[in-house]
DNA sequence: CGAATGCTTGACGGTACTCAAAGATTGTGG
DNA sequence: CCACAATCTTTGAGTACCGTCAAGCATTCG
């Protein structure tokens, strides 16, 4: 169960119980399908227990920019809570199980549990540190660089939360995914990951990823990710 | 003063007095200084109170990633808070005064005030929100509709807290900064921002913007921001 | 087995980068 | 107040990285 991952923190019982009592039901995403619209203001807020997701907006002419992708212990839709209309949508890669929590009670929680919110935010500032690590990665990285970038960030959330096995982790993206994480089309794309591979960096197939050379990639990408403090799991 | 501009939300005496108290004292930061030092935690948190200052990263080779401008009313080093050590750096553009409080009694205030914890959440959400703007800019824009999105996106938020006077704002940033806000190169800037203002868009001069065609702007940049709601002041 | 989706590769072109150097502006000290 | 340095802006020339177009191949699914 995803509670007793060491990635995140204990909590003791009785926020535990207000946590169970907030919670308002499960719900579950097929792959492909949308959890929030972009540009609506969904009812709930939500926190991500199984299967992989992303974050993203589009331009109004179609083109897409990934902003994060989210794991199992993310929690979504809280940027929407203070929103002004234009918001980002969050769609399902794999199959996805949610926590759905209602969006008008949030204040309530902050106001009754101080612990809670103060993990909230630490949920949000955190994923915006993603967000920030991601700006740079699309404004001052070469493709080669954004790549191993990528590959690392995504190598090393996974096995944090014990989604790794053997060495490797289930990689459910395409090629489109990638590029428009990164902010590169797609037969580029194509050809900076054939590149990597190429050169023996990493291995993806039979949607696994295998990291060969960590070291050469995290070089590469100039991007070490630190050992993280454990997470709030809300 | 500025709690007194409409662009922020007013506050009950009781949680002004709690702001006050919590308050350390007032720094005041040159023009090109640092506010806080890339890779280090700071012990305080700010506000911003007046003058323009900005978010950035590097890279290990020196290439410079502008996050975000931050105006009067921003709240200052919120994410280091949850930091495992890679953290942004600040600098001012400007004279910056700040108001400072001290970071080990943060969670002291969502404890005590849960409705500032709440707005601080509230803070942290809204800029997460412009740097997911500026990631779709660098990844999915070219370098004049970045141009036009930056343009309006500054004289947006300047106008907001009463900063624009005869339809132009102050603009103390050098095309350095533009370059590494947009993830541009300086000369591929200047080229960009000349055909701009050559098309008669904008006037740059003196140190000030004017917003000549901002309809063209919001179009070329696809970028059209709402009114938006009044802000917390912490 | 055919359609749909995704991956791979080559050819070509353009946007944006680098290098270089000349103006313009600001600041500083004699 | 001027001379000179430092910083910033502007422009041109050449190049390269990455995007677009196109087509073939592989895999999955109904």
């Amino acid at each position: 169960m995803l509670r007793s991952s060491t990635a995140f923190v204990l909590l003791p019982p009785e926020e535990l119980r207000t946590i169970e009592d907030f919670r308002e039901g499960v719900r579950v995403v097929d792959p492909g399908r949308p959890i929030l619209e972009e540009h609506q203001r969904g009812r709930q807020l939500f926190t991500l227990y199984s299967g992989w997701a992303f974050r993203y907006k589009t331009l109004s002419d179609g083109r897409r920019q990934i902003l994060n992708f989210l794991l199992p212990g993310d929690f979504i839709g809280l940027q929407d809570e203070f929103a002004d209309g234009q918001t980002h949508g969050v769609e399902a890669v794999t199959g996805v199980t949610l926590c759905a929590f209602a969006r008008e009670r949030l204040w309530d929680l902050f106001a009754t549990q101080p612990r809670l919110g103060y993990d909230i935010t630490w949920l949000a500032a955190r994923e915006e540190k993603m967000v920030d690590d991601n700006l740079v990665t699309a404004g001052r990285r070469n493709a080669s660089e954004r790549m191993a970038m990528l590959l690392m960030h995504l190598y090393r959330r996974a096995q944090r939360v014990g989604m790794a096995h053997d060495g490797s982790i289930e990689f459910p993206f395409n090629q489109q995914h990638i590029a428009d994480a990164l902010g590169l089309s797609l037969v580029h794309t194509n050809k900076t990951l054939r590149r990597l591979s190429r050169l023996g960096l990493h291995v993806l197939e039979n949607g696994r990823l295998r990291i060969v050379d960590p070291l050469a990639l995290e070089t590469l990408g100039d991007y070490f990710e630190r050992p993280m403090l454990p997470t709030p799991l809300i």
